[in-house]
DNA sequence: CCCGATTCCTGTAGGC
DNA sequence: TGCCTACAGGAATCGG
């Protein structure tokens, strides 16, 4: 499941093969994507050049002069670089071939993926505009956290995990920097410190940090299609280690459901 | 405004 | 062995 640091891997292992490239096929297998994939989507995008590649969030965005391709990977989205002959499988959902012979491929099964089209500024469009700063950004630090958080009843954990807060902390990364800086994911955000707040956000920035570079084992693999999501390599301290013996303490690590989602920590070691 | 619940989807795992 | 249900999760949207 693609969270930031795998959309970060994605996009450093396909961009030698998309940037600068123009546009030579485009082929729509199904459109049933989160949004619908535009009609037009074949008519922008043929012999146009790929002009820049960039995430935001866990967005990557395909500039060109006359607008921007908005692709979201979903949970279960992977984008790979083929050759052009290799026969479409299962949820293989969109191609875009290049006048280089290799070919973008969008597979998704399970479809909460997106490929949009805006011909304004991408960090405009309604899904972009409204998205807290990018975490390993100045403006993500604790004082912001502390700031917004005040008054807040909802718990730690689902405050960071809302990406109008800050982007890229997904369900497992969550639990891992609430690990690392020792706060409990049930604490009413509210009432987590300013320095609680400094501690997490540094925690944050060294789990996707650690998990990037765990991603460069995908990324090694990403052009023979090993698919090996980059978190397998990751060293996780608590996530679905529900009754394990905590890494740091040797308790059992506890589980619980906080906002619909399975979260793991340490009683002993998170306060 | 705030916040928890629901929703989309399919593959997989576990229970019986 | 096979059927059925629960669960996984990003994030918009709904409802209280």
């Amino acid at each position: 499941m693609p969270e930031l640091p795998e959309v970060e891997t994605t996009c450093r292992g396909i961009a030698p093969y998309v940037v600068g490239n123009i546009i030579s096929n485009v082929v729509i297998r199904d459109r049933r994507l989160r949004w619908p994939v535009p009609r037009d989507l074949r008519k922008k995008l043929l012999n146009r050049k790929v002009l820049n590649l960039e995430r935001r969030a866990k967005y990557l965005l395909f500039h060109f002069d006359h607008g921007c391709l908005i692709l979201h990977l979903g949970m279960s989205g992977s984008l790979r670089i083929i050759t052009g002959d290799q026969p479409a499988q299962k949820h293989d959902h969109l191609d875009i071939a290049f006048e280089s012979g290799s070919v973008l491929r969008f597979h998704d099964p399970r479809r909460f993926g997106s490929v949009l089209w805006t011909s304004a500024d991408p960090m405009q469009h309604a899904l972009l505009a409204q998205l807290g700063p990018e975490p390993f950004s100045m403006a993500c630090s604790g004082a912001y956290l502390h700031g917004l958080s005040r008054g807040r009843r909802q718990a730690v954990k689902t405050f960071i995990m809302d990406s109008h807060i800050v982007v890229g902390v997904g369900n497992i990364y969550a639990s891992e920097a609430l690990f690392r800086s020792g706060i409990r994911p049930q604490r009413r955000a509210g009432r987590v410190s300013r320095q609680e707040y400094e501690k997490l956000v540094q925690a944050i920035r060294e789990v996707l940090q650690d998990a990037i570079a765990a991603g460069g084992t995908t990324l090694r693999d990403y052009v023979s299609g090993e698919g090996r999501p980059g978190y397998f390599a990751f060293e996780l301290n608590v996530y679905d280690r529900g009754g394990e013996p905590c890494p740091q303490c040797g308790h059992p690590i506890k589980q619980l459901r906080i906002g619909q989602r399975s979260t793991y920590y340490c009683a002993t070691c998170q306060r």
